[in-house]
RNA sequence: CGGGGCGUAGCGCAGCUUGGUAGCGCGCCUGCUUUGGGAGCAGGAUGUCGCAGGUUCAAAUCCUGCCGCCCCGACCA
């Protein structure tokens, strides 16, 4: 493409509301424009990028068994009412009337047109398995889009759906999309790593995050130092720490002490002198209307996910004031497990805990010396506290560390939860009828670009890896009103053009800084430059974007060069 | 939804406190010069100062209401 006839709007000056370094460069090398809060336009650079992630994304589909399909952006709401996610899905689901005052919404997600579809068609075990995807526009109504299309309302994504007669079928499925998944953010180029996550509102139980490694990311992932296990923070587990047995003869008798308006931890801590780590923190929960005592180490933070998890609830939050005084007999701030009106549950971080110090039910009270067994019991130890770093691998011996990452891919189990509300069955082999067993698979297109160029840049611009790379080339005459110059440059374009190359000829009738720089904020991997002074030797400069590395190459043998180069990449991304 | 900030030319911003004919840089158009890292000179175009009311002889500037955008938090995946 030539650079005179391209729309390419690049911006010299850092729009004012952009904050992380993918939105910023994604507006001044003019790929995208803000419609709205939250709504971009993607002007050609922008989408040939786009394009290029869908169509790493298809082969790698294809590959894997699953067919394409495309479904409606607009969904009807008694298929939501089916799955009772009318209700639970809450204000991210954009929700309006037809004219004959109909409820419809936007699809932020298609599980139950893809159920619908396949329960219609799919009758028989035969039929079976069958993998559907689809690229597509999504809608949620984010409370607060941001970073520009990293998180934003409207958005491209690819959502698979599987279906199986079995678990081990869907097993199965569930473990291609996974390696699918691998393939299509190695061949894009990504420094990625999928971590174990919880499972969330969508359902099912296991799954899957597929993590872009970026500082700026928004999600703090666990790694083990030692061995392949990562989790994301929420799912992060902890491993059970041994039990010590604690004599008896060590207990110090128990006892009360006056801590006036003392309440946080931190308030206990310096009244009485004593390290957080030895003050038990009582939490009351709410758990679906049933208050439960949630104890932990006082330095460290309970995970409500996994207290949530733990006791089966679907709706938990911290109980409010009224709930507090009726289990404890005391205003927040000095629950205690001693004498509790309420389910005890406790973290494995007060296993071992010895003399340690608690709320005493009572106002501006505190009890010493306290001790599991003695004192009082607890129903259950779990883990039930967010991870730290260094705290012990829960798969081998070694420590955690935290990372940050962009979430590019999830993929679920989801079980029968949508199968089994909207009747997705099937005849087995003995006539009998079953539930299909279903998996979904999402990649956020969109927010893998942005995710790319978070991993590629440098201050003057987008690296862009040549797999997801606009164009491969820029050629770049120092002067167009040079002849000889100029000559070399359209003949070099025309040859690359014959080889199917994808180039850009930068033609405009600008001073070479500014095509420079253009080309480097555009990140295009190889630029070859074309001057005066290596022309009358024969030779143009072939420049290499990620590396700065810059040689003189034979104008007969350049051509030949980009090529090699360019292969060279993709072979190696396979 | 709570807290904060912003809205003036395509972009980035000043002007507002103390009311008096709307400015700067970049970009854009024309011409000449220049041509290997965002050129120089000369000339030029571009604004319902977010919207609606109000105060005033006079409002970008003061007052009220609304709208939009951004940031922090809550929320979500």
């Amino acid at each position: 493409m030539r650079y005179s006839e391209m729309h390419l709007p690049t911006l010299r000056e850092i729009p004012s509301d952009a904050e992380v370094i993918s939105h910023k460069l994604m507006i001044r090398a003019g790929m995208i424009r803000k419609l709205t809060s939250g709504i971009y336009s993607y002007l050609p650079l922008g989408y040939r990028v786009i394009r290029k992630v869908e169509q790493i994304v298809r082969e790698e589909m294809n590959k894997a068994g699953a067919q394409e399909v495309f479904m409606p952006m607009v969904q009807p709401a008694e298929l939501w009412e089916e799955s009772g996610r009318w209700v639970h899905y809450g204000k991210e689901l954009l929700r309006f009337r037809d004219r004959h005052e109909r409820p419809y919404c936007l699809g932020p997600t298609h599980e139950e047109v893809i159920t619908d579809l396949v329960r219609n068609d799919v009758k028989t075990y035969r039929q079976l398995p069958l993998n559907l995807y689809q690229i597509q526009t999504k809608f949620r109504d984010e409370v607060r889009p941001r970073f520009g299309v990293m998180r934003c309302r409207e958005f491209g994504m690819k959502d698979a759906y599987s279906f199986d007669a079995d678990e081990e079928g869907a097993q199965n499925s569930y473990e291609k999309m996974f390696k699918a998944y691998n393939n299509i953010f190695r061949r894009c180029g990504l420094r990625f790593r999928p971590v174990e996550a919880d499972s969330g509102s969508i359902g099912g139980k296991y799954s899957h995050e597929f993590m872009v490694m970026a500082d700026s990311g928004e999600d703090a992932i666990v790694f083990c130092e030692k061995c392949s296990y990562a989790a994301n923070l929420e799912k992060a587990e902890i491993a059970q720490p041994a039990k010590k047995n604690i004599p008896e003869k060590d207990m110090l008798p128990l006892e009360s002490v006056h801590t006036p308006n003392a309440r946080t931890i931190e308030e206990v801590s310096a009244f009485l002198k004593v390290k957080p780590e030895n003050i038990i923190k009582t939490l009351i929960f709410n758990a679906d209307g049933h208050p439960c005592a949630v104890l932990i180490r006082g330095d460290q933070e309970v995970n409500e996910i996994k207290v949530k998890n733990y006791l089966g609830a679907g709706e938990l939050e911290l109980a409010d004031d009224e709930i507090i005084n009726k289990a404890t007999g005391a205003p927040r701030g000095f629950a205690g497990a001693v004498n509790i009106k309420t389910r005890v549950i406790a973290d494995y971080s007060i296993m071992n805990m010895i003399n340690f110090v608690t709320g005493a039910n009572k106002q501006d009270y505190h009890l010493k010396n306290v001790n599991v067994g003695r004192d009082f019991q607890v129903e259950a130890y779990a883990d039930l506290r967010v991870v730290e770093e260094n705290d012990s691998c829960p798969r081998c011996a070694g420590k955690v560390k935290f990372a940050r990452g962009i979430e590019v891919g999830h993929v679920f189990k989801l079980g029968t939860k949508y199968s089994k509300a909207m009747k997705a069955v099937y005849l087995d082999k003995d006539g009998q009828e079953k539930t299909m067993i279903m998996g979904c698979y999402g990649i956020g297109i969109s927010r893998t670009v942005a995710a790319c160029i978070e991993q590629n840049h440098d201050d003057q611009g987008i690296v862009w890896p040549v797999p997801l790379a606009p164009y491969h080339v820029i050629i770049t005459p120092v002067n167009v009103n040079d002849k000889s110059i100029s000559d070399v440059a359209e003949n070099l374009y025309n040859k690359m053009q014959d080889e199917k190359i994808e180039a850009i000829l930068d033609d405009r009738d600008e001073r070479a800084g500014v095509k420079f720089n253009d080309a480097d904020l555009i990140g295009i991997p190889l630029r070859v430059v074309i001057g005066q002074k290596n022309l009358a030797l024969n030779k143009v400069e072939l420049k290499i974007r990620q590396t700065g590395e810059n040689k003189l190459i034979a104008v007969d043998e350049i051509v030949n060069e980009v090529k090699e180069y360019v292969n060279k990449v993709f072979s190696s991304a396979e």
